[in-house]
DNA sequence: TTGACTTACTTTACATATAAAATTATCCAT
DNA sequence: ATGGATAATTTTATATGTAAAGTAAGTCAA
């Protein structure tokens, strides 16, 4: 005995973890997903793809596109599909690599984004209301932290 | 101007902190389903939904496993059946209620199961390798707590 | 009893995600 | 130039998730 009590210690605290992140991810997500949903019309994966063709008004691949979202090729050929259908975003042949699309935001789709990102702040707002800002701060500290830690392995693929 | 400084710097801590959840949450559920599916067979909705049924031998209702797991009543519904043609999961119709189902684990399915959560605690280690048990401890008091403020409202819904 | 409501669950239509195969275009050594 | 490897993207099959409609069973007032 003795040599597990360290152990359990140390994995009860990572199973903690695991389960706060998810819990919040989950409780966050669902709230935030909804209410853009009703209040702009866009799910988080539609804001999110807009959000990085708004940082990229030049135009980005699809590729870059999956990269950057951390999302795979075949997702990202969806949900541009979608977008596109909805009038957001359009998509050019490139003229070097006839295999390669740049995609950007229309002039619509930029407009929404505004309008997108204001309401996205607002939600959040107010799904954080009762946090205090010290709150918030430290557990940026510690999630930041945490975060570095994990890719300086890198344990993950 | 001064009016509004502090609602930025309020603003931008809330989105910091929400797309820190973010990523953690997209790193380790990514390499935690990966290797569960890899290692054990198991995704982590089925794993999640197996561990709920371990936790009530007796059985429970559709309805109970859908508000325990936290899904929607079709998704536990398609969850259940494809656990049940892996031969890991019975359902049986109530005896006092014709209209319930109670689910339960199957022997093979309480053995899997027994694997299946080592293998996710091992792998949950190997992930959260490189951070120090006061670094989890720091970000489990800080998750719990914003939690708690969360809900306390209750914003959400 | 009957008829209205509620409850438990499944089904359907769709969005979002992956992995793996298919497609098409480019590149490079010969 | 040709042929084989590589690269960018789409397509397909499947899993997971929701919301909304559908089905069947229980409940309860009159």
């Amino acid at each position: 005995m003795g040599e597990t009590g360290k152990s359990d210690a140390r994995q009860r605290n990572q199973t903690r973890f695991w389960l706060s992140v998810l819990r919040l991810h989950s409780d966050i997500f669902a709230e935030l997903n909804k209410r853009m949903q009703d209040e702009v019309g866009l799910s988080l994966a539609k804001f999110d793809a807009m959000a990085q063709l708004a940082r990229t008004p030049e135009g980005i691949s699809m590729g870059q596109l999956s990269s950057a979202l951390k999302v795979s090729n075949g997702n990202v050929s969806g949900l541009v599909t979608r977008l596109i259908k909805d009038g957001l975003v359009i998509k050019a042949m490139s003229t070097e690599d006839r295999r390669s699309f740049s995609a950007r935001l229309t002039d619509s789709g930029e407009q929404k984004f505004l309008m997108a990102r204001d309401a996205h702040n607002s939600i959040l707002a107010d799904i954080l209301q009762q946090v205090p800002d010290e709150d918030l701060t430290a557990a940026n500290t510690a999630l930041r932290e945490i975060l570095e830690e994990m890719h300086a392995g890198d344990a993950l693929g």
